[in-house]
DNA sequence: AAAGACACCTGTCCGC
DNA sequence: TGCGGACAGGTGTCTT
C-alpha cells in the first residue's frame, strides 16, 4: 500500500489528533508483524506523545522515554477512532490517548512493524544506513550522479535502493522515470549528469504531487479519515502495461526488474 | 562491495 | 461457483 507519499499523508492525518496527548495504553491484539511486537512498546504508556515524524517510510512517535518506530509494510493502514469503535479483522495494535481517541494499526499482510527505541532513533540499526530524504536539499542531482558511478544495476532498482535514496517505491519510480524519459533498464552508471539533473527534480515533484493529492489509492488504500487518494488518476505508466502511452500513443511495455512490475514506453524512454 | 533472489503474509483477481 | 495460480504499495537477509 504505502510509498512515501502515502506514509506522509498518514502522518499528516494522524498527527493533529494525537500529537501532544498523553498515551494511556498500548494494546497489542496481534503481535505477529514483520517482527514480533516487543514488550518494550509498553514503555510509552503514561508518556506524552511529543511528536509524530517520519524517516523514510518509518513513522516515529516520540516520547520522553523513547520512540516508537512504526512501519506500514505493504498493507498497513492507520486510523484514529473513538475507543468505542469495534475492532476489525487484522487490527493489530491500538494506542489509546487520554481523550479516548485510539490510533489503530490494521495490517492484513503483516509486513508492517512496531518497535521501540530507547536511544537516539536516528542511529537505530534500521535507520542508520539509510540514504537521504528525497524531499530535502540533501538529495541533489550531483549526489545521485556521484552515487551512481560504477553501478551496473538498472536505474530503476538503483533509485529504489534505500541506501541510495529513501522513499521511492515501485509506483513513483515508474512514474518519475517516464517523466524523465529514461529507460528503467538503463544501467545507473551510464546515465549522464544531465539526465540526473532532469530526473531528481521529477522524483521530488512526483512525490510532492502525490502527497498533495492525498496519495495513490490502489485497491484498498484509504487515508486516515477513510477518504481515498487521488493520485491514481495521474499515473502515466504504473498499472498501464499494454495500454497506450499518454504522450505518444505507443503500447506501453511491461517487464520485471528486481521482481517488481515495471512499465515504460519504449519510444519515450531511452 | 554489489547485485539479485528470496522470504515474509493475506487478499484479490483472472482464467479455466 | 470453485479452484489454482499469479500478483500486489516493502525491505531485511541470504546467496552469488
Amino acid at each position: 500500500m504505502p510509498e512515501l507519499p502515502e506514509v506522509e499523508v498518514s502522518r499528516l492525518g494522524i498527527s493533529p489528533h494525537i500529537e501532544g496527548k498523553l498515551i494511556t495504553q498500548v494494546r497489542v491484539h496481534d503481535a505477529r508483524l514483520r517482527w514480533p511486537v516487543p514488550e518494550t512498546v509498553q514503555r510509552v504508556s503514561g508518556q506524552r506523545l511529543e511528536a509524530v515524524t517520519r524517516r523514510a517510510k518509518y513513522l516515529l512517535l516520540k516520547t520522553a522515554v523513547g520512540t516508537l518506530l512504526l512501519h506500514l509494510g505493504m498493507s498497513g493502514k492507520l486510523r484514529v477512532v473513538p475507543n468505542t469503535t469495534s475492532l476489525k479483522k487484522h487490527d493489530h495494535i491500538e494506542i489509546e490517548f487520554e481523550d479516548g481517541q485510539v490510533l489503530r494499526l490494521n495490517d492484513p499482510r503483516r509486513f508492517g512493524a512496531l518497535l521501540f527505541c530507547a536511544d537516539d532513533v536516528s542511529s537505530h540499526e534500521l535507520l542508520a544506513r539509510l540514504g537521504p530524504e528525497p524531499l530535502t536539499e540533501a538529495f541533489t542531482a550531483d549526489y545521485l550522479f556521484a552515487a551512481s558511478r560504477g553501478r551496473k544495476q538498472a536505474i530503476k532498482t538503483f533509485i529504489m535502493d534505500n541506501h541510495v535514496v529513501v522513499g521511492v517505491g515501485n509506483i513513483y519510480a515508474n512514474e518519475a522515470l517516464f517523466k524523465a524519459g529514461i529507460n528503467p533498464k538503463r544501467q545507473a552508471g551510464q546515465v549522464s549528469r544531465a539526465r540526473y539533473q532532469k530526473l531528481v527534480p521529477l522524483i521530488k515533484q512526483t512525490l510532492q504531487d502525490a502527497i498533495a493529492q492525498g496519495g495513490t489509492t490502489l485497491r484498498d488504500f484509504t487515508n486516515v479519515d477513510g477518504s481515498p487518494g487521488y493520485f491514481a488518476q495521474q499515473l502515466m505508466v504504473y498499472g498501464r502495461g499494454g495500454k497506450r502511452c499518454m504522450v505518444c500513443q505507443a503500447t506501453l511495455k511491461e517487464i520485471r526488474l528486481g521482481q517488481r512490475s515495471t512499465v515504460y514506453c519504449t519510444r519515450c524512454q531511452r
